[in-house]
RNA sequence: GCUGAUAUAGCUCAGUCGGUAGAGCGCAUCCUUGGUAAGGAUGAGGUCGCCGGUUCGAAUCCGGCUAUCAGCUCCA
């Protein structure tokens, strides 16, 4: 595949720039499919995108919808077929400007104003189709074999809230044909495995519209794997000299202008109550609860690090737009900390935080993960506190410790708390954006506001650091994450359902309700089907609808010889054992949580 | 919140031109007692998201609202 650079020289395409130029062309080309049919189009941005290329564009009045998708694709396909070649040439800046001008481009012009004043700027051109751009491009449209637009939706220009919102058409592209196709294969296979659909199947949680919206509850299973969820976080953070605690779920409105989250959120919170003459806000956060805890007494040095842990119920208004099942609502619990550390501590503290997610991971088998530094943008003096030398200290005390304990990380501007930088561990759901599931946070800004002590050796007073962490991050989220990375089919450890026992007749009803409450006696999570089917019906509901991990088959056989088939989910294999053998080897999977 | 789309039985979906609804799965009852991925029969379930309008008549057309989905913005 050739390719045309904007300095007009024409080479044959690095392989790992193949995608990025096809889309890209294929944005342009999808630019000009529209023109053709809506002439009145101004065109914003239009990048390659992971998949494929979208394009944001002012139509004026005109509204599309999805039925004018399939006019736009075919408008497309004749431009490929009209095999256009795609020329390019620079511009002064004021010729620029003007030929953009000249086109009621407004948004070009708009975007060469904030280049820099020595930048070049090229124009590509296929047919009667111009567009400012760096490029590369294909030489030639045809060269664009295998795409389909497929989604439109709104998008802010210059992704500012403030600014007009323009149309977005999005499309993807591939190399051939058999590529979309496998394309299309995996997004069935991500909605299939999309927390949301496998929560409702596996009646694990629902919502409901009287509820509210973003208030999902759970159900019996969904309950026994969110307690398996916490029995084994709290455990976890019992042994590493955490202390847990309970708090409200209220707090004054005072407790939060302490804190400064009333100034930087209050948009987010739910309302305030007013109650004889006080008022009341649903809490969004635990930090200001668990920094009353600290100044409750007097510690010395002697104290810290002091680590308060709860599982915390938490309720914010997120915009609604923004709900997605359990992953993000209204209501949510937080594996929260607190940990109240002296300035020599934090590099301690902050490895012990790094090692406890490590660990995590691996008992979950997370691997596809990245770390990053979230940093203030220093520009921003509303979103942040404002304390130049505070956060200097900060940013780079946390910095340091991640370079030390050998952690990749990439750093991004703009991503820090309001009070302090964080290492944010992130991960991709099968369907949306990338979201956060574990923070650690520095922060030397809420121990000032909440006037927080110890006594140091010297007998002078000091004020401690606070790292804020979750782990789990909220038990909701990181549940729609495990439902997403297992599609249900849960490690035996944390399954709601771990055994199903399955007699084959009503002949061996009884034995096998023996061996459910054998199981139950023996601490494992088992259910009797004492449904009036066939075997192979059982099974195939155990496996598809329970996806249980382990499923006895109880016949007259194992009735005369008193012994169990065991059917594993893993392999579909069956071997005959003893109840203590496979109690056992229940017992051995759950200690290595396989 | 913004832009767009969607809303029919518990679930997945069909429903033509406006004449008050169908399928499969699931559920209930009965028959069947069957050995490793769906045995058979019968039956019950819906004010077609809600409110209003047009019409002799609305699941269907129009308006408003609500919820859901995709994207954008936001996420302490």
């Amino acid at each position: 595949m050739k390719i045309i650079y904007n300095d007009g020289h024409v080479a044959e395409c690095p392989e790992e720039l193949e995608l990025e130029v096809l889309r890209h062309s294929g944005a342009h080309i999808m630019a000009q499919a529209v023109k053709r049919l809506y002439p009145q189009a101004h065109f914003a941005y239009g990048p390659a995108t992971e998949k494929g290329f979208h394009y944001d564009i002012d139509l004026g009045d005109v509204k599309l919808t999805d039925e004018d998708l399939p006019a736009i694709e075919k408008e497309m396909q004749k431009i490929v077929k009209e095999n256009l070649p795609f020329k390019v040439y620079p511009l002064p800046r004021a010729e620029a400007i003007q030929l953009m001008k000249d086109r009621g481009e407004i948004y070009k012009v708009e975007h060469i104003d904030d280049l820099p004043e020595d930048a070049v700027i090229t124009f590509y051109q296929q047919g009667d189709y111009i567009d400012m751009c760096v490029g590369p491009h294909l030489t030639y449209t045809k060269a664009l074999k295998a795409f389909k637009l497929t989604a439109l939706s709104g998008a802010y220009w210059k992704n500012d809230q403030k600014n007009k919102m323009l149309t977005r058409l999005n499309g993807v592209a591939f190399r051939t044909q058999d590529e979309l196709k496998e394309y299309e294969r995996q997004v069935e296979e991500a909605k299939a495995r999309d927390h949301r659909k496998i929560g409702r199947d596996m009646q694990l949680f629902m919502t409901d519209d009287l509820i509210g919206k973003g208030l999902p509850m759970f159900l019996p299973r969904g309950y026994t794997l969110w307690r398996e969820l916490e029995n084994y976080i709290r455990d976890k953070e019992l042994r590493l000299g955490y202390q847990h605690v309970m708090t409200p779920c209220v707090g004054t409105v005072d407790l939060y202008r302490t804190s400064g989250h009333w100034d930087h959120y209050k948009a987010n919170m739910f309302p305030a109550m007013e109650v004889e003459g006080e008022s009341f806000v649903l809490r969004p956060m635990n930090c200001p609860h668990h920094m009353m805890i600290y100044a409750n007494r007097l510690h010395s040095y002697r104290d810290l690090p002091i680590r308060i842990g709860e599982i915390a119920h938490d309720f914010r208004f997120e915009p609604s737009g923004t709900l997605k099942g359990i992953e993000r609502g209204r209501h949510f619990c937080q594996n929260d900390a607190h940990l109240f550390v002296t300035p020599e501590q934090i590099k301690d503290e902050v490895s012990s935080v790094v090692n406890l997610i490590k660990e995590v991971y691996r008992d979950f088998h997370i691997t596809d993960y990245r770390c990053v530094l979230s940093l203030r943008d220093p520009e921003d003096k509303v979103k942040y506190h404002q304390d130049d030398a505070m956060w200097e200290k900060a940013e780079s005390a946390l910095r340091e410790v991640l370079r030390e304990l050998n952690i990749q990380f990439t750093e991004e501007i703009g991503e820090a708390a309001f009070y302090g930088p964080k290492l944010d561990v992130n991960v991709k759901p099968a369907i949306g954006a990338e979201y956060t599931l574990s923070t650690c946070q520095l922060d030397f800004c809420l121990p000032a506001k909440f006037n927080l002590k110890y006594i140091d050796k010297d007998g002078e007073e000091k004020t401690p650091v606070v790292l804020h962490r979750a782990i789990l991050g909220s038990i909701d989220r990181f549940m729609a994450y495990l439902i997403e990375e297992t599609k249900g089919a849960f490690p035996l450890w944390v399954a709601p359902l771990q055994v199903k026992v399955l007699p084959v007749s009503d002949k061996s009803m009884e034995y096998a309700a023996q061996i459910t409450e054998e199981l139950l006696d023996r601490g494992f999570r088992a259910e009797l089907d004492e449904r009036n089917e066939k075997i192979g019906y059982k099974i195939r509901y155990a496996r598809q609808e329970d996806k249980v991990p382990y499923m006895l088959i109880i016949g007259e056989k194992e009735v005369t010889e008193h012994t169990l088939s065991v059917r594993e989910r893993a392999t579909d294999q069956t071997a005959v054992m003893t109840m203590d053998e496979f109690a056992a080897k229940l017992q051995q999977e759950i200690r290595d949580k396989q």
